[in-house]
DNA sequence: CAGCATCCTACGGGATACTG
DNA sequence: CAGTATCCCGTAGGATGCTG
């Protein structure tokens, strides 16, 4: 992967985006792969509009979720560049969580996905 | 990146669409289960843009694939209305896939995650 | 408070063989 | 050609207990 980049906010020149059958499905795929798992979307929409939670917070506000599988998720969020941590040094321990600036702009994503989801029944 | 429907556009009144944290991550959370699967993508992505392909088509196309898995994920999207089975009555057996119009129209969506995936470099 | 360590099970999915 | 039918395995994810 090309890493090359740094710090280049906004890039004058989208990507050439050809994208063939298989590239698209792949890209699609690994995408994803990124939001595969029980408790991602759930911890997802509660970050979403720069919501900082305590991993407190979201135990509270996601009753059914394991700590294993509540960190566990978190942590690959995290390494994927969806969900940041913030850890404040101090005890009792605290750590937040937000979404990084890549893991807001999913939301249109998303939201293109419940659209189509709605169209079910109108389309039929 | 909206389609022009030639065909119907019936609403017969816009959806209430007035989701919740919870609810919301439960309607992607349908949406995308309706799309995992090893092989699901990339049959979508060689039925997009109306083709209609025979079961064998599909075999060729995605060689990877196993017969097991190729009618197991279609048989999946048919009963879940994003694929048609067309079935011809002859000998040899002929069977045909294609999107229905629902199917199809996931492409914007799944458009909208490329698009959010090819940010990733751009960003941060 | 914010975790890590284990154990355990359900199931998605691969390989292989058979059939109308 | 277009599928079934079995067998098998890796792993996502649940339950439970311990710790800095």
């Amino acid at each position: 992967m090309t890493r090359t980049d740094k710090k280049v906010r906004h890039s004058p020149k989208g990507k050439p985006k050809a994208y063939t059958r298989e590239s698209a499905a792949e890209g699609v795929e690994t995408a994803l792969k990124l939001l595969e798992g029980r408790w991602k979307l759930v911890i997802l929409f509660h970050l979403f509009g720069g919501n900082v939670l305590r991993f407190s917070d979201l135990e509270r506000a996601i009753p059914a979720v394991s700590q294993k599988m509540l960190i566990q998720q978190l942590r690959q969020m995290e390494r994927d560049g969806i969900v940041r941590r913030i850890v404040h040094h101090q005890v009792p321990p605290k750590v937040e969580y937000c979404l990084t600036e890549w893991g807001q702009a999913l939301c249109p994503a998303l939201d293109a996905l419940l659209t189509w989801a709605a169209l079910r029944d109108d389309l039929q």
